[in-house]
DNA sequence: TTCCAGGACCGGG
DNA sequence: CCCGGTCATGGA
């Protein structure tokens, strides 16, 4: 059980929370923009305000926020109202049940669309901390300045009103082509983002599909850390080693709905 | 120097 | 349908 302390007009608000770790769910390879300042400090956006977690202990982190804050926009990006612990425990398969074991408390977060969809594009034969680098010059480049150092990420509208040549300074290489033609899709309803949250995982696929630059693994991705379709099975070259080495006949039937989420936990559990 | 990274596109067989 | 070459960039 993690315990969250919040702010309640200058006093502390604590929660209590079954399978949560906030650090764990933001350094995992599913969102590019969470820092790391040291050890028990990690800092975020979401929804265009700085997020600062102190973490006290494993399993307590004060979020310097206030309680409002926290139930109107955190609970959802954090996805808090599912109930992880209930899910994980029927995991039943023994490799799985060491990874969610090693890796307790990280939970899928509910991305914005866009930004998913576009970290994902930049993420293809990529590597994580490079993938870091390109969307922080995005955002640097191209997003508003919320504080000092720190910047919101870019519209679809934003990015869809620059010529490739001007992303050259975010050194994406081949991939500026497909985040341009990501951004025009999308801004002129081509791909509707609002209409794939009621899409299936599969009618989200064929959507996202369209952008050039995103194939089955980036629309996966996209449809799991951006629209919490729990799900969808993106499969890397890390995810499909361990296909290969560990379940050549398919995912274990208890992960069935939620392959997504066991996605994450095997992931983490790479190398 | 070569290899590789949360891949996709393109051409050819 | 599947295969291999190619695409930028930078750290190991």
């Amino acid at each position: 059980m993690s315990k969250i302390y919040m702010q309640n007009d200058g006093s502390i608000e604590q929660r209590e929370y079954k399978c949560f770790d906030p650090f764990l769910s933001g350094d995992c390879g599913q969102a590019f923009r969470w820092k790391e300042i040291n050890e028990n400090l990690m800092i975020g956006i979401v929804g265009n305000r700085l997020v600062r977690i102190e973490k006290k202990n494993d399993d307590e982190f004060y979020f310097d926020i206030d309680k409002k804050y926290f139930d109107e926009v955190l609970v959802n990006y954090f996805d808090l109202e599912r109930d992880y612990d209930k899910i994980l425990s029927t995991y039943d398969e023994e490799n799985l049940v060491q990874k969610v074991k090693k890796y307790y408390g990280i939970r899928i977060l509910r991305q914005d669309s866009w930004e998913a969809l576009c970290s994902f594009i930049i993420s293809q034969n990529n590597n994580i901390p490079r993938i870091k680098g390109i969307i922080e010059r995005l955002c640097e480049n191209f997003g508003e300045k919320i504080e000092d150092n720190y910047y919101s990420f870019p519209s679809a509208e934003k990015i869809a009103s620059l010529e490739v040549e001007d992303l050259a300074i975010i050194r994406s290489g081949f991939r500026a082509k497909y985040i341009l033609d990501a951004a025009k899709k999308v801004t002129s309803g081509e791909v509707d983002l609002e209409k794939i949250k009621n899409m299936s995982t599969e009618e989200g696929e064929n959507e996202l599909i369209k952008i050039k630059g995103v194939g089955k693994k980036v629309a996966m991705c996209t449809l799991l850390f951006g629209f919490n379709k729990v799900d969808a099975f993106p499969v890397d070259v890390w995810i499909k080693r361990i296909m290969e080495e560990k379940y050549p006949n398919g995912l274990p039937e208890c992960t069935k709905g939620t392959e997504g989420i066991a996605q994450q936990y095997l992931f983490m559990g790479r190398e």
